[in-house]
DNA sequence: ATAGTCATAGACAGCGCTGTCAGGCTCTTG
DNA sequence: CAAGAGCCTGACAGCGCTGTCTATGACTAT
């Protein structure tokens, strides 16, 4: 597993050589300051940039540590400075959430870290708000991120409880002293009402998430809703809304239904995004034409994903990699922790699926 | 012994709760063993079972933890103990592989990891081989785990380089003296080849991954084929391959000709996951029913999705739970580092969607 | 020319924990 | 009853780095 002779050797190389080393030690600081001849805390403050250093010491010290392969030890780091440089990534384990969108998250979080020099830690619901107090009370990670939070969150009084910096992905009942992001989904409904009213549509239909989440954690879902029912009535649509879990027989059940109790729809706002590829089967086995003989309008997917449909898709998409840089960004950022809630902006994307209604 | 010096109370975790606590000062194991009447040595040994303690003295120190609710500063800990508990995940960044069963196995990593008392850290390809040398290198991380293994992965030479522990899920062109897991793809495509011929058919198509995935890491893509391939001769069996992206117009295409190049096909084996749902919407549509005009059979979805699809699907699943728990315990359990590949057996899941060919 | 100022580098004391070591204790045995 | 054998425990020396404080030198202004 080690490798048995390194091709130079890491130490003082004007000192005492000692070849009996098995173990491929690190190197360390002090290790490049005496290469370098200057002090340990001179290379440290090269490092961090904590002071002014004379531009020829800095380059020597740069130099020994290009020269050396120099890493500093994080957990001696960590000690010192008490900051772990990571973030911890608090990631649902939800069954009826749409698993591509928390990747895609997760990756923005990830990367964006990394621009402020941080590390990402995953912890999953498995452990409960307990990881949360382990990893911030450790001091293993120094601030944390909640992606799917629920309105009324167990994991948001351990943060509160721990003053550890955070920030969520999603929107809380109380947002009190936290900072939040994220997407405006009550503008997406009412962009997604307004969409469909200037097509000329007067009967429309929402499809929304499996009843467990508007039970569980009203947030987002219930906001798209509420959004889009209020710009219906404002607009003069007659609008119904039917939950629908992510099964291919659910989905069938309640296009079903939708047909028969409103005849009439010509649109189907949709936000089960797991569920749109067996939608619009359906639609088209059923004889129904997208968009000829009713719209289809996404609310959910991203951008790709839209577009790799047949037809493609009219949506409002996840801004995702948004989502996850902010949330980084209100936690390390500039103004880091200062609360406020982000709410982005929605955008629609139009392309095949919506249409004016058949007769319109 | 108690010296009045530490007049600073301690929090009664039953007393009123004070928001204001700007400075929540962490407790220090000297704090514990000062409360317990006992010496940091022996509370260390406490808590890491380092060596024989009375059970009475166990018992007060315990009690001492929890009642200051004590947590050890993962910092000192990896600094004194040069290990950090922190397990590195790397994370493809790919567009064309399935996401929802990396997340799987992401999961069930960070739940094997935590049963060995370690967390999991997040690293994307974004910084390239890179990355892990500087996780490994800062003894961030004490293991890492490579996912999505290219047949010739850059990533591998640095963790040999490093000698870092490791384990990879995927089987690379050169595994030596790393442990692998991974389906065993070849005994999958042989088992869908013996599911068919067994109910019957003749002609079987076989709809694989985008070419890129082809072409970039002819690893589990390729292994499928051949292991389809070479026991379709074996049962004499006229089979077609056709590699498929991941777009619904793709797969359209992709079917058609099949259909053109091979009409008498009357079974599909389909590796491509995402394709699934577009391609059983497309035969339905072309008027092919399932299973009674053509047979399905998907190689990669999980149980849940397989089951979630009209039909029901016949399939054989990743298991990515397997090879998330697998990958920990190659790196972290009893014989950790050994190398030696592990090819999970795949296990065929029969439903509804094959079926003796028409007339067969 | 001399005192005062600033810029720069070094010394040093930890950060909180681990692990080795030797010593003190009780218990056993001749 | 005394010496040997174990079992626990406390002392202690770092692990590698940070950050503050002080010392040194060069430079400016009088």
């Amino acid at each position: 597993m080690q490798h048995p002779a390194a091709e130079h050797d890491l130490r003082d190389p004007h000192g005492p050589y000692d070849p009996y080393q098995p173990p491929p030690k690190a190197t360390t600081l002090a290790e490049v300051a005496r290469h370098a001849g200057v002090s340990p805390s001179t290379v440290s403050c090269v490092i961090n940039g904590k002071r002014n250093i004379s531009p020829p010491t800095r380059l020597r010290v740069q130099a020994a540590i290009d020269e050396l392969g120099y890493l500093p030890h994080a957990g001696a780091r960590a000690l010192a400075s008490s900051k772990s440089r990571i973030v911890a990534l608090a990631v649902p384990l939800r069954a009826d959430l749409y698993v591509p969108a928390m990747m895609q998250i997760a990756i923005a979080v990830t990367t964006a870290a990394r621009r402020h020099d941080h590390d990402v830690l995953l912890i999953t619901n498995h452990e409960g708000p307990e990881g949360i107090r382990r990893v911030a009370g450790t001091g293993l990670a120094d601030a944390v991120i909640l992606m799917d939070v629920e309105l009324h969150d167990e994991r948001i009084a351990v943060l509160r409880e721990l003053g550890v910096a955070a920030s969520l992905i999603g929107l809380p009942a109380d947002p009190e002293g936290l900072p939040c992001v994220d997407l405006d989904f009550a503008a997406a409904g009412a962009l997604a009402a307004d969409h469909l009213a200037d097509l000329g549509h007067r009967q429309v239909a929402f499809i929304g998430m499996g009843e467990g989440v508007y039970r569980r954690r009203t947030g987002f879902a219930e906001r798209t809703r509420s959004g889009f029912e209020d710009r219906c009535r404002e607009r003069g649509l007659r609008a119904i809304h039917r939950p629908c879990d992510s099964t291919y027989d659910g989905a069938a059940g309640v296009l079903a239904r939708v047909f028969e109790d409103r005849p009439g729809t010509t649109a189907l706002v949709v936000q089960n995004e797991a569920m749109i590829g067996p939608l619009l089967g359906l639609l088209r086995s059923s004889g129904r034409e997208v968009p000829q003989d009713v719209s289809v309008l996404a609310i959910g997917p991203d951008e790709p994903a839209a577009r790799q449909s047949s037809p493609r898709l009219t949506s409002i998409g996840l801004p995702a990699h948004d989502l996850g840089h902010r949330a980084v960004e209100l936690v390390l950022g500039e103004n880091a922790g200062e609360p406020g809630v982000i709410m982005l902006p929605p955008r629609l994307a139009v392309w095949e699926s919506t249409a004016e209604p058949p007769g319109g």
